[in-house]
RNA sequence: GCACCCGUAGUUCAACUGGAUAGAAUAUCUGACUUCGGAUCAGAGGGUUGGGGGUUCGAAUCCCUCCGGGUGUACCA
């Protein structure tokens, strides 16, 4: 922030002078004033004496007596034990709002940095819906991806669909079988849906094998490899392979059936990618990277055929690039894709949001690119992101107790419907503006819900509690945003900001600008630390404090014109970066509610 | 066993990356102009930041150790 930078360099400049000696300007502490202390920017001193050789408060009184005289924004100061708060002036302020209010894209970093990063997310498997796991990874990638463009960086939104493996084949396997020919139109079932349906049928099925096999002595291990389903269903990924004609056009189907439904669902949620990868077409990538790995020394071949890579460098065991029979695995794949990325691309960085339980693969993928020798190994990273976990426990597919994602934004949108309409504020607005509506405020609640959390943290979702709309919601965000939406219509045309303006600023008014302030720095932070959460907890202590403002302060009511012109721009202007804020985190704001 | 992550009010989450008296929401209790939109606002109670050591002016934050939870540790993807 800029008046952070200023405050430093002054303050570095008093160090010199008032104590003679020079001072790294990494060693000035600064930090916003707390709430229940005067003024607004503090410097810390401790980190001074050193330079000072005097008590605290002594260094802190004489930095903060020339502060004070030779810094015109700085009005007035106080100590309070090694803390050296300074009061800046209500001019510097009032000017700070001009300034944010004529920038059209106030926050936006519209400089290219130059810098292109690709942004995977999504990632899901053709053979059942999405989930509410899933929901949490598509919100953290889209709204990093908004997050890390609004950093000036240009960015590639990836997708990746499983749409081959052991997986489809259980669902296509089970469909040839019990399906009796249902399609998605036949059934009205959305299509990952009904391919899903047949996933859990192809598992009914395999247990029941399973346990008659262990009835009759087997082990449980010894069952789950050899119970007859699942050896058709590995005769069917071979055939997949070798691209017999009747096994690929049912595959064909089936999966067009699935991203059918993935993109209703993605519709929906409000998410998109600007590249959608295929594993059917890249899992073949890779191999050529490992020969020349081998030729090159990387790795080395086992006496059976297999190649491995020696990982002992990052403490890691060896890890199987190509079977004994020379077909590769998941990782030989990722290899491939990574390179083809960064050279089709000119990648800066790669980011995968994908969840905390792959930590271990991509720690090993990272270490191979690594020792190949890609200079840009490094600049790949995992966003590793925590389960969701219902009050319940884990979702678990085999008890029925996973959250399905259409469903969940289903009853999001139909609550915020009966809400809205018991509050029956709705009456003189057209029916198709009203569903729209009722999209916006549920699917805004279980966005912000999501997103609200620390990345990394495991998350608890309670169906009940995620449900409510007041406190620390986006509906409690959406909401503040419409009051301020009516009272700018309200005041109409007919008020303009008064540059001139000149008058002791209320707490509440200088602690929204202050807030409103720091929104850049905030984006910077975000886009640093790959961080939405930053942005949702920023953007709902600005709606709280607007609305202690609102509450507190007349505006309409005022017979002062231009009190009221200035408060009604404030209004207006914290209204602009909370829509900014949340479009950055995926959610819309309507003007009504 | 080993590796990584997490542990903060009853509950769900913050804490500007080492700064002041650890903040919100929710739940509970109390209050708010005859209302610029009450999906709001104000107030009260609620904490040995899992326990114990250390590092320093200063620790929820860094280090060690123990306890509890999660995830991984495939010739699966």
């Amino acid at each position: 922030m800029q008046l952070f930078e200023d405050i430093k360099k002054s303050t570095q400049d008093a160090v010199e002078t008032v104590f003679g000696k020079p001072v790294d300007i990494e060693n000035i502490a600064i930090q916003h004033t707390r709430k229940d202390f005067d003024g607004d920017v503090t410097i810390v001193v401790f980190p001074l004496l050193k330079i000072s050789k005097k008590p605290p408060e002594e260094t802190a009184e004489m930095l903060g007596n020339y502060l004070k005289e030779s810094v015109d924004t700085v009005s007035d100061f106080n100590v309070v034990k090694g803390f050296l708060n300074l009061v800046i002036s209500d001019s510097y302020w009032v000017n700070v709002l001009g300034k944010i209010t004529e920038n059209v894209s106030f926050g936006i970093e519209t400089t290219n940095s130059g810098k292109t990063i690709m942004v995977e997310y999504s990632q899901p498997n053709t053979n059942k819906p999405l989930h509410l796991g899933h929901l949490r990874n598509n919100m953290l990638g889209y709204s990093l991806a908004n997050i890390l463009m609004a950093n000036g960086h240009k960015v590639i939104k990836a997708n990746i669909i499983n749409d081959r493996g052991i997986h489809i084949c259980k669902s296509m396997l089970a469909w040839l079988r019990w399906g009796k020919g249902e399609t998605p139109e036949s059934t009205g079932l959305k299509g990952d849906h009904l391919v899903g349906k047949y996933y859990v049928e192809f598992n009914t099925h395999y247990q029941a094998e399973i346990k008659d096999l262990v009835s009759n002595g087997a082990t449980l291990e010894e069952a789950e490899k050899t119970a007859p389903l699942i050896l058709e269903a590995q005769e069917m990924l071979k055939k997949w392979e070798a691209g017999d004609s009747g096994t690929v056009s049912t595959w064909k189907e089936m999966n067009s059936w699935v991203l059918k439904g993935f993109d209703a669902s993605y519709k929906t949620l409000g998410v998109d990618f600007d590249e959608i990868y295929y594993e059917s077409n890249t899992y073949l990538l890779g191999k050529e990277h490992v020969a020349k790995g081998l030729d090159k020394g990387y790795f080395y071949k086992k006496d059976d055929g297999s190649v491995w890579c020696d990982l002992k460098e990052a403490k890691l065991d060896p890890k199987l690039l190509l079977r004994s029979d020379g077909t590769s695995v998941y990782i030989t794949q990722d290899i491939g894709t990574a390179v083809q990325r960064f050279e089709d691309y000119k990648l800066d960085r790669q980011i995968y949001v994908v969840g905390n339980e792959q930590n271990h693969h991509f720690q090993v993928l990272f270490a191979i690119l690594k020792k190949m020798g890609y200079a840009w190994a490094a600049s790949n990273y995992h966003l590793s992101y925590g389960m969701v976990e219902l009050p319940s426990g884990k979702m678990k597919s085999r008890e029925g107790t996973v959250v399905d994602a259409d469903d969940i934004m289903d009853e999001m949108v139909s609550t915020a419907k009966k809400l809205s309409l018991e509050l029956g504020k709705l009456d003189d607005m057209p029916e198709d503006e009203r569903e729209e509506l009722f999209k916006i405020i549920g699917l805004g609640a279980l966005k912000y819900y999501l997103l609200k959390v620390e990345p990394k943290k495991q998350m608890l979702f309670d169906p009940e509690e995620s449900i409510d709309f007041n406190g620390h919601t986006g509906p409690f965000i959406q909401y503040s945003y419409t009051r301020i939406q009516s009272l700018v219509k309200k005041a109409g045309a007919n008020y303009n900001n008064d540059n001139g303006y000149g008058y002791d600023l209320d707490p509440l008014e200088k602690g929204i600008i202050k807030l409103i302030n720091q929104y850049p720095s905030i984006i910077k932070e975000a886009g640093d630390s790959l961080s939405p959460a930053l942005i949702a907890n920023y953007v709902y202590e600005l709606a709280k404090e607007f609305n202690h403002f609102y509450q507190s302060l007349p505006i309409l009511k005022l017979d002062d014109e231009q009190i009221a012109a200035f408060r009604i721009n404030l209004a207006e202007t914290t209204g602009r970066v909370i829509k900014s804020a949340m479009n950055l985190l995926g959610i819309d704001v309507p003007d009504q509610m």
